[in-house]
DNA sequence: TTATCATGTGAACAGATGCTCATATATTCA
DNA sequence: TGAATATATGAGCATCTGTTCACATGATAA
């Protein structure tokens, strides 16, 4: 068990079979951040988010396109985009009773690119 | 509704309040590619997983060296394993009984280390 | 062979997830 | 004010997920 539990720490492995612990101990990662990565990833996870995070990466759009870009319910985007909003992944402006949505973190784009790229190889 | 379920277009939106639709129209993402690129972001969506993938990144790891790290089961880091092995993100070596698995994707850093820059923000 | 260690696999279960439905809120217009 | 439109929210539910447990497989050494 590593002594402290914040850190993801491979010095304390029951089984050590080479000095591949060591090397890999200097680069501990705090479980919060790691925690954090994993919900931005599954966020990212889900078809239909990404298809939103896709569509609003070309511009923005209201809830009622989303829908039926997707087919799915109006309800059904909603849900995702609190999702979103909450991670702070999309935002949106008001305009009369129509809301749009827009892409709100720039890393986002660059991990679709990256994940196209993985999947075109 | 699109008239073809296997692309992502944005020409058949119920409610068109400006062109955005027709500006993203152009970007039309494979329904396929889309599913793929899901696939990859939920499998670094769960923080095991995600765990899992830092520390091959830094070098090889055996399979009771990670149950350790983790601090769970080695039966649930196999399972975990398996699934990273199906999509080609680790691969493995033998070396007598143990099986040292490592990184098989050089996508997984790149999208990590973007992932990192985020939750950093 | 037999014992042992490392890993893989299937079943089973609790908890998470994503949808729909019904309803609430908010804005606009008559 | 009341009606209509756009979106948000909560409940309920079927499905998916990740774990543990028990056991199977595979390799090594006595």
């Amino acid at each position: 068990m590593p002594q402290n539990k914040d850190m993801i720490d491979l010095c304390d492995c029951r089984c050590i079979h080479e000095n591949r612990v060591t090397a890999a101990a200097g680069e501990a990662l705090p479980e919060q951040e790691n925690q954090q990565m994993a919900q931005l990833f599954k966020a990212m996870g889900d078809a239909n988010r990404l298809k939103i995070l896709w569509a609003l990466n070309h511009g923005e759009m209201c809830v009622c396109d989303l829908a039926a870009f997707l087919q799915v319910s109006e309800s059904a985007v909603s849900h995702q985009l609190r999702m979103l909003r909450q991670l702070q992944l999309v935002s949106n402006r008001r305009a009369g009773p129509i809301l749009y949505y827009r892409l709100n973190d720039h890393h986002v784009a660059a991990l679709m690119r990256i994940a196209l790229e993985h999947t075109r190889e």
